[in-house]
DNA sequence: TTGTATGCGTTATCAA
DNA sequence: TTGATAACGCATACAA
């Protein structure tokens, strides 16, 4: 175990110049550094982690809080959502650290003792619900995090997102575009940050076409095929008017909807037009779909990466407006929607 | 951020004293004792970890590094491992880190990096191949760890593992005391140390019981149902003698089995006997299959606490026999095997 | 039973 | 450009 010390005493230097020099700073001769630098690699010298966060306050550590087993169907994706990130701030040189607490409950709980044993410099928090508790708490503890959604219009943290609402309004006026006026949507469990905006996202262009809202045709359930069955067949199957399009907020739903539609004898896009946002999930692509589906695409794993690099540099004192970021998605036009 | 420090001005004792008392030490006063804890309650005291763990050379961290991205048929099974040791080492005060390594080629570095900048005080290793270089590592270098297996006779580390020798046999010996002989045996991939033990287990039973090996009873691949289908398939097609019973070393394989003998129009138990190892994994549950097989049960979920616990009181200083276990199994029987 | 002094390895402050 | 010194918060050997 190498220590600064070993190397001051092999260069008869002083442990500060020693330190100084390891970290690059500005009044080190170009001699002395090098001379540091090549000591320390010859002792192998790997600087306790411990001691320099006792000093600095920092642990070096960031984390993310799982609140609940994952559901079979999520597991694939949050393994690459934990690999993104582990991957993501390791280039920082930052350990990542997944803490999964036992019950919903006691989340709070676990962030408390976290943060409050200087465990963790800071946080990664996603799918933020409305007023979510944890982001009042760690703003409150002025603990560091990044969130992976938005939930404020002038946020005072880190985040990164794709902007939900255009997403939302982008798939519904291509349907507006090609002349349909019963559109349906076909959304996630409400709640969530970015299952309002995307409805707000419909909404605005309803409106600005002058389409009426209509509560039958905005569905909600989980994110999965069986949402996207159960509500396209509730649709067909009630009385009332039927939409000559849908708009699915994600492919897993969009799936169930070809199954249902199918199942009622209706098909894409003779009969129906659909849309849908496409996060280019591992477990379900779209060219798997009976019809590729058109729609907004924006690849989640490509968040990972921004979120590793936003929390980490707003540790290093980066100033907010670096660490934010809405993220553009692109509109791919496929074979699903038909002009009416 | 209360200190020990405010706690002793707010008491007017010694941040010693503070400190013995909170850590219960003999040597403190019963009076004493209670007033420092309820003055830290009061003051709502936790200690900086960081601190401690400079004094003590201990992180408190402990961590799993994960040498590739678990595959999709993995994902759910590796999720309950996580949470099950996060679990585990949290009720020892501990926090469990994932690690992913971004290639396999450089897991060895990880190790390194995290135990040479003191960043981890131990690890947990699971699915050991022969002559493991993770395992020449950590004890080449003094680190700690917990092996979830067994590679060799006088382990000098902690350990905990199941009688895999012992599997092999019960399974391959209920067969030939059923009057099997022809028994063929459809283990995983060469390499892993349980695939190899397992092996030795129906190596004996068939020695013990004078039946010859026969290398082409002897199945290997990966531990799913593809192989269970693959090489049932292969031995029931080609030329040579057919075997009257099948040993499967996991409920994977079991279940491709059973696909691959109604494909050839072959049924369990009447035409052949099949015996197989239930690791009670969340996936696959013997319930779901054809007929309900008989065999060897240890549920692998009831692992994850003991390594937890092997790690964290061997960190603690508990001697070697403690941290050390062979869990039992048992064998049910059920409707899959019958006497020829 | 309690307190004093020391050190863990690093970084920051200040003086030289 | 360099070095001596203090400090981070805690635990322990030793003294009282």
């Amino acid at each position: 175990m190498t220590t600064l010390r070993d190397i001051s005493r092999h260069l008869g230097l002083s442990v500060t110049q020693v330190s100084r020099a390891l970290n690059n700073h500005e009044d080190v001769s170009e001699e002395t550094r090098k001379r540091v630098h090549e000591a320390a690699k010859e002792l192998n010298y790997q600087p306790n982690m411990i001691a320099r966060r006792l000093v600095t306050g920092r642990s070096g550590i960031v984390g993310f809080v799982q609140p609940r087993m994952p559901g079979p169907e999520e597991s694939v994706f949050f393994m690459h959502f934990l690999a993104g990130l582990s991957a993501g701030f390791s280039q920082h040189g930052r350990q990542f650290v997944l803490h999964m607490a036992d019950t919903e409950d006691d989340t709070l709980d676990v962030y408390a003792r976290l943060v409050g044993t200087r465990s963790i410099d800071g946080f990664v928090i996603t799918e933020p619900v409305m007023d979510d508790p944890r982001i009042a708490y760690l703003r409150k503890n002025d603990v560091p995090f990044v969130l992976h959604g938005q939930t404020m219009d002038q946020p005072d943290f880190p985040f990164f997102d794709i902007d939900n609402v255009a997403v939302g309004y982008d798939l519904t006026k291509h349907l507006i575009d090609h002349g349909h006026r019963d559109i349906a949507f076909i959304n996630g469990i409400e709640g969530s940050s970015y299952v309002h905006r995307r409805e707000v996202g419909y909404r605005r262009a309803l409106d600005e076409a002058g389409l009426p809202y209509r509560k039958a045709f905005d569905r909600r359930g989980p994110m999965s095929e069986n949402t996207g069955l159960l509500e396209t067949v509730r649709m067909f199957q009630s009385e009332g008017p039927k939409p000559t399009a849908i708009v699915a907020v994600n492919m897993r739903i969009a799936k169930g909807i070809f199954t249902a539609l199918e199942a009622v004898g209706l098909s894409v896009p003779n009969d129906i037009s659909l849309v849908a946002h496409d996060d280019l999930l591992p477990d379900v692509m779209p060219h798997k779909l009976p019809v590729a589906v058109s729609g907004t695409t924006s690849p989640i794993a490509e968040s990972w990466g921004p979120l590793a690099d936003h929390l980490s540099r707003f540790l290093d004192g980066a100033p907010l407006k670096d660490v934010q970021k809405i993220a553009p998605h692109t509109f791919i036009k496929r074979g699903s929607v038909r002009s009416t």
